[in-house]
DNA sequence: ATAGCTGCAAATGCTTTGCAAGGCC
DNA sequence: GGCCTTGCAAAGCATTTGCAGCTAT
């Protein structure tokens, strides 16, 4: 339950210490709207801007730094240019389409099997750490 | 057999295509010493300028790039400001310190231990797909 | 000799930041 | 009212590229 899209939007912001702001406020709506996303930020930024709501960019990359901290959303690990974020946080999988520059979800504990017309090149598994407080 | 230390670094390069001129020497010399490493363009660089090669970043970032096509490097998925490469083409996990912004390999095989003094705090996978021919 | 590499510096593209004005509590 | 957030534009940083000169074959 970190994610709980069933909340509004606000009621989300609020109970992850974010003042709700309008422009956040339009943000999550976009972010959190039932499945995990993966986007970026200039990405969500047209979308918001398609969707009538006023924002500056810089605007959306504070938004996301500031749902990253909070544990909201998070970076995916794909080589690129541009930074992705995924809203999921139960499913970590994903499948990483390089020529096209897209990321789709992956379904958890299934076995691994591609979209129909895709083949698998690499696997890679990135395992996060943090220092333990016991070894400093 | 994809990237054998044993070969010289000029027998490396033209075993690949790569025409094997003194800095792209000096650069395999560097990153094809016995076991993976992890490393960034800016870093290496500092390495070769260190080892008295002298090289502009640029031609750092070429060989790289000049690498990874020959499929002697690929880059890691981290999520960060930089582009990291990984010399080892057998083991393709890794671990992330993002605090310390380090990589560092993970046994392939063998179950996830992260090294002592440190904890999981997130696994990550991601599945690379390539279009299939017979989709087009 | 020729095709490919290197070096320098400028350009590119994403992301961050400084500062003034506005919004939320 | 006070503090956090926004907006705009400029700065910052990693990476790429253009072009002249050099090097490996």
């Amino acid at each position: 339950m970190r994610t709980p899209a069933r909340l509004s939007p606000e009621d989300l912001l609020c109970a992850h210490g974010l003042r709700p702001t309008r422009q956040r406020r339009a943000l999550a709506a976009l972010l959190f709207t039932g499945a995990g996303r993966h986007i970026d930020a200039q990405t969500l930024h047209a979308e918001a801007t398609r969707a009538d709501e006023k924002l500056s960019l810089a605007t959306v990359y504070n938004a996301l730094r500031a749902f990253e901290q909070a544990g909201l959303i998070h970076r995916v690990a794909v080589p690129g240019e541009r930074v992705w974020f995924d809203t999921g946080t139960g499913a970590h999988g994903h499948f990483y389409i390089e020529t096209e520059n897209r990321v789709l979800d992956m379904p958890k504990g299934a076995p691994i099997r591609p979209p129909a017309g895709y083949r698998v090149t690499r696997i890679e598994t990135v395992v996060h750490l943090e220092r333990a407080a016991d070894d400093d």
